[in-house]
DNA sequence: CGGTCAAAATAACGACGTTATAGGACGAAT
DNA sequence: ATTCGTCCTATAACGTCGTTATTTTGACCG
C-alpha cells in the first residue's frame, strides 16, 4: 500500500475507482475492500475520507449528476427549441448507456444507502436548490420553457412539460438498458424518436415541424461522436492506442 | 421451529413472506435467515425449496408478474380502446405503488440475482414465450393492436406502439416512486393523464376523443377501489377484522 | 423393536461493512 | 537536535450476510 498523504485527490481517486468498478463489474463490485485495494490505499481510508460506503455511493452519484450537468452545459442552444431538447435526450441516453449501473444508482428505485430519500426530502422543503440532481432537472425545465416561448407547443407549466418529457425519456432508457427492446432492433429510430415526435405533436407542435426537428437532432447519431470538443479532436490524426 | 413436512405450501409461504418483508422493510430485509425465521422454518429450507436467494428472488418477481397478469385479466374490454389502455396504465401504477420495492425487483435495472438477464436472453431466442413478464408485455401489445383496429391511432407496428406507451408509463411510475414528482402535487392529473392524451394524440387520435377516453379511464380513481371483485365485496357489510 | 435413510436443525466457513487497536511519520517546543 | 504529541495509516477483530457441512431427529419398513 502506498502511503499517499495528499487527501484531496484521494477523494476523487476513490470516487473514480468506484465508478469504474461499478461500470465494469456491476453494483456487487462496490465493496470497501475492493475499491480501496484497487485505489492502492487501505480500507480505512474509505472511512476517514467518507463516512462509509453509503457516503461514497452518494459521492459517486453526485459525480454522475455533475457529469450530466457538464454535458448539458456543452449542448448547443440553437433557434430550434425542439431539436435542442432532443439533443439533450440523446445525450442523456448516451450517458446512461456509458454506465448503466451508475444511471441506476442515480435514477433507479433501489436507494442504495438512502441517498435519494434524503435529497428529495430536502428538496421538498425547498432548501437544497443546489443539489446536483436539481441542477439537471433545472436544465430540463428551462428547455421546456423555451418550447413554450418559441411557440412550438401550447402554453403550459414548464415543470409539467418537463416532467412529461423526462418520464418518457427515462422510461425508454430504463427499459432499453434492461434489454426489453432488444427484439425491436434499432429502438432509437423505432421507439425513442417517434415517441418524441408524438409527444411534442401532442403538446401542440405541427407534425411536420416536429419531424424535422427530431430528425435534425438525430443527425448527430450517424457519426458516432461529433459534439464540440470531440469534433475538434477528430481533426487531428488518431495516434495508435 | 415447526416441522412442517408439507413442502408445496412452504414454497408459496416463503414467497409471500419475502414479498411482505420486501414491501415493509425494503430490499435490505430480504435475507435468508430473516425470511426463514418469519416463515417459522429453518434457514436450510430456503436452500432445499429453492436453490438459494437468487432463485427465491426470481420466484418473488415471477409472483409479481403473475399478479400483474391477473390484474390485466380482470380489466374490462370496452369499445373504447383508448380508455381500456389507460385503465391498464392506472392499474399498473396502482400495483407498482402497492409494493414499490417489488416493482423495482421486477422492472428495475439492478438485476438482483441476474434474474432478468437470463430471461431476456431466452426471450431474444424466442424460446420462452411463456415467461411471466412476456405475458404482461403480450397484453400491452394486444391492447396497442386494438388501438389500431379501432381506428383511434394511425396504423403502425403494435409492438412499437406498445413500447412507446410502456416507456412513458414506466418512466412516470419510476420517477413518481422515486419522489421526483412530489413537488408537483397531483402528478397523476398533472402529468400522467395529460401525458397520455398527448401521446395518443401524437399517435393520431383526435384531442377531443383522447381527452374523453382518458377522462373515462380516470373516473375509477375517485372511489378508491371499484373493480369487479372488490365492488362485489363492497356490497356486504364489512365485518370487524 | 431395531435399522436405514431422508430431511431438518445447528454449527461452521468465507466475505462483507464496520470498528477497534497498534504503529509510524510529521510539526512544534524545549 | 531531540522528544513529545498528534494525526493518519495499516492490521486485526467483530457481527452479519449467504452458503455449506455436520449432526441430529424422525419416519418408514423388515
Amino acid at each position: 500500500m502506498a502511503t499517499l498523504r495528499e487527501s484531496p485527490q484521494i477523494r476523487s481517486k476513490l470516487i473514480n475507482t468506484a465508478t469504474r468498478l461499478l461500470a465494469q463489474q456491476g453494483p456487487s463490485a462496490i465493496q470497501a475492500r475492493a475499491i480501496a485495494k484497487e485505489a492502492g490505499v487501505s480500507t480505512m481510508v474509505v472511512y476517514s475520507t467518507f463516512g462509509g460506503m453509503p457516503d461514497l455511493l452518494r459521492a459517486v452519484a453526485d459525480a454522475g449528476y455533475r457529469a450530466l450537468v457538464a454535458a448539458f452545459d456543452e449542448m448547443p442552444r440553437t433557434d430550434d427549441a425542439v431539436a435542442d431538447i432532443f439533443r439533450m435526450a440523446l445525450a442523456y441516453r448516451a450517458i446512461a448507456r456509458a454506465n448503466p449501473h451508475l444511471y441506476d444508482l442515480m435514477f433507479g428505485l433501489s436507494t442504495r444507502g438512502q441517498y435519494r430519500a434524503i435529497e428529495l426530502e430536502a428538496a421538498a422543503n425547498r432548501d437544497a436548490e443546489s443539489a446536483p440532481y436539481q441542477l439537471t432537472y433545472g436544465y430540463l425545465v428551462k428547455a421546456a420553457a423555451r418550447l413554450v416561448e418559441a411557440g412550438r407547443v401550447r402554453a403550459d407549466d414548464p415543470e409539467v412539460i418537463a416532467a412529461q418529457l423526462w418520464s418518457y425519456v427515462h422510461g425508454f432508457i430504463s427499459l432499453e438498458l434492461s434489454g426489453y427492446f432488444a427484439h425491436l432492433g434499432d429502438c432509437v429510430h423505432k421507439v425513442l424518436l417517434p415517441l418524441g415526435i408524438n409527444m411534442v405533436v401532442g403538446l401542440g407542435d405541427t407534425p411536420a415541424a416536429a419531424t424535422a426537428s427530431v430528425a435534425a437532432a438525430a443527425e448527430a447519431l450517424k457519426p458516432p461522436a461529433n459534439t464540440t470538443a470531440a469534433a475538434r479532436r477528430k481533426t487531428r490524426a488518431k495516434p495508435a492506442a
